[in-house]
DNA sequence: GTCTATACAGGGATAGAC
DNA sequence: GTCTATCCCTGTATAGAC
C-alpha cells in the first residue's frame, strides 16, 4: 500500500467503494454518484480528493496490481517433486486470485478492456512478477535436468497461469455443466492441472 | 446466423456497428447515437428496430454465440496421434477465436460481466458445444487405453480450452514480455500446449 | 475537508411528420 | 421505415458557502 496515513478516513472509504463498484460493474457502469453514496461522502468530495474519474480508476487499479505483485515470493519451495512444487504454486495462486477477488477482476477487466498503454503496466507490474518468476522455476528445472529441453518455458508458464486465471474467471459458467464437479474447489483444481502438466514436461518418468 | 431476408438492409448495418462497438467498449461504453452514427441511421431508427439497447446487446451476443458454436463439429480428426489430434483442436479453436475476434471478446466480457443468467445461457450455448466435444473426445481416449483412468476428462479440457482464451486475452499483455515469443502466433501456441497436455495425459510413453 | 447547488453535456427513449 | 425534434434523467465536473 502507498497510502499515506495523514489523509482522511474518508479517502480510504471511497478507495474502497470504487474498488468495489469498479470490480462489480466495470468503469463505465459505475458512477461517482454511487461511489460517493457507497463511501457516505458528497460527489463533490470524491473530486476534492482525486482529479477525476479516471484518475480514481488508476489509482485504485494500481493498488490491486500492488497487492496481487507482492504475494509471489516464496511461493515455490526449494525442494520436493516437480508435480509438488508446481502444485503449491497453482494451488496458492487460484487461492489468491479468490482471496483478492476484487483486485482480480479489476485486473482481468483491465486484460480485455485495456488500450496498449494500459496493458503495458500490467505487463510490469501484475505480469512481469508471476510470470518471469515462474518461468525461472522451469528453467531452473530444465538446467537441473528435470524438465525436458524441448518445452518452451514461457508456453508451460502461459499454461498453467491461464488455465488458473480461466478457472476463476469462468467458474460461474463452469458450474452450469454438469461434468464439471470442481468449481467449487479452486485450489484441488491447481493441484490437478499441475499434476497433468509436470507429466506433460518432465524427463523422469516419475508415474 | 436467425437473421431474417425480409429486414431492410440498415438492421444488418445497426447490428454490424453494434458488434463492433459492444465488443470493443463494452455496453456500458457504447451509446446508441454512436451505433447510430457508425450505421449511419438515425437513432429513432434504431429503437423503431429494436426494443431497447439491452434487447439490441443480447441479439447481437446471440449471433456471436451461434457463429461460434457451429464451428466445432469435424474438429477433432477420426486418426492419428493424441498429440496430433489434441493439437488440431487447440490450434483451430484459438485461430476461430482470432477469426472470430469481435465476437470472441463479447463472450469473453459476459464472461466476467454477466449476472447468472447470463452465465447460464453461455453455459447452455457455447460451452456445451466446444466443452463436451473436447470432453468425450477425452473419455472416449480414456476407454480405448490411450489416456490415463486417473485424470479428470472435465480438467484436461479447461486446462486446454482455458489456456487458449487466456492467450487470446492476454496476448496484448503477453507481448510485453521479453521472454514471450510466441504471442503472434497463435496456432503454435495451440499445438505447443497440446504437446504438453497429451505427453501429461497419455499413457503410453511416445517420446 | 465537507457540503449544497448548479452547469452543461450526453445518455436512453418517445412523438409525430413524412 | 426513416427522419427531426424533444423529453427527462443522469453523467462528470465545478463554484462557492461553511
Amino acid at each position: 500500500m502507498t497510502l499515506q496515513n495523514n489523509k482522511p478516513e474518508s479517502v480510504g472509504r471511497i478507495l474502497e467503494a470504487a474498488e468495489i463498484l469498479f470490480s462489480e460493474k466495470g468503469f463505465e457502469g459505475t458512477s461517482i454518484s454511487a461511489i460517493a453514496k457507497a463511501a457516505k461522502v458528497s460527489k463533490a468530495n470524491v473530486y476534492h480528493h482525486f482529479e477525476s474519474k479516471e484518475a480514481l480508476h488508476i489509482q485504485v487499479l494500481k493498488s490491486a496490481c500492488e497487492d496481487f505483485g507482492n504475494i509471489v515470493n516464496g511461493l515455490i519451495s526449494d525442494t520436493g517433486l516437480l508435480e509438488d512444487r508446481l502444485g503449491k504454486f497453482a494451488g496458492t495462486h487460484i487461492l489468491d486470485m479468490e482471496r483478492r477477488n476484487r483486485g482480480t477482476r479489476l485486473i482481468l477487466r483491465e486484460l480485455i478492456e485495456g488500450d496498449q498503454n494500459r496493458q503495458l503496466l500490467f505487463a510490469e507490474n501484475v505480469a512481469s512478477n508471476h510470470f518471469k518468476h515462474l518461468l525461472s522455476f522451469i528453467q531452473d528445472s530444465q538446467e537441473s535436468g528435470d524438465v525436458r529441453e524441448d518445452v518452451d518455458p514461457a508456453v508451460v508458464a502461459t499454461l498453467l497461469l491461464g488455465a488458473n486465471v480461466f478457472f476463476f474467471m469462468a467458474k460461474g459458467t463452469l458450474q452450469n455443466l454438469d461434468d464439471f464437479t470442481l468449481s467449487d474447489n479452486p485450489a484441488h483444481f491447481g493441484h490437478a492441472i499441475s499434476k497433468i502438466i509436470a507429466h506433460g514436461i518432465s524427463k523422469n518418468k516419475t508415474e
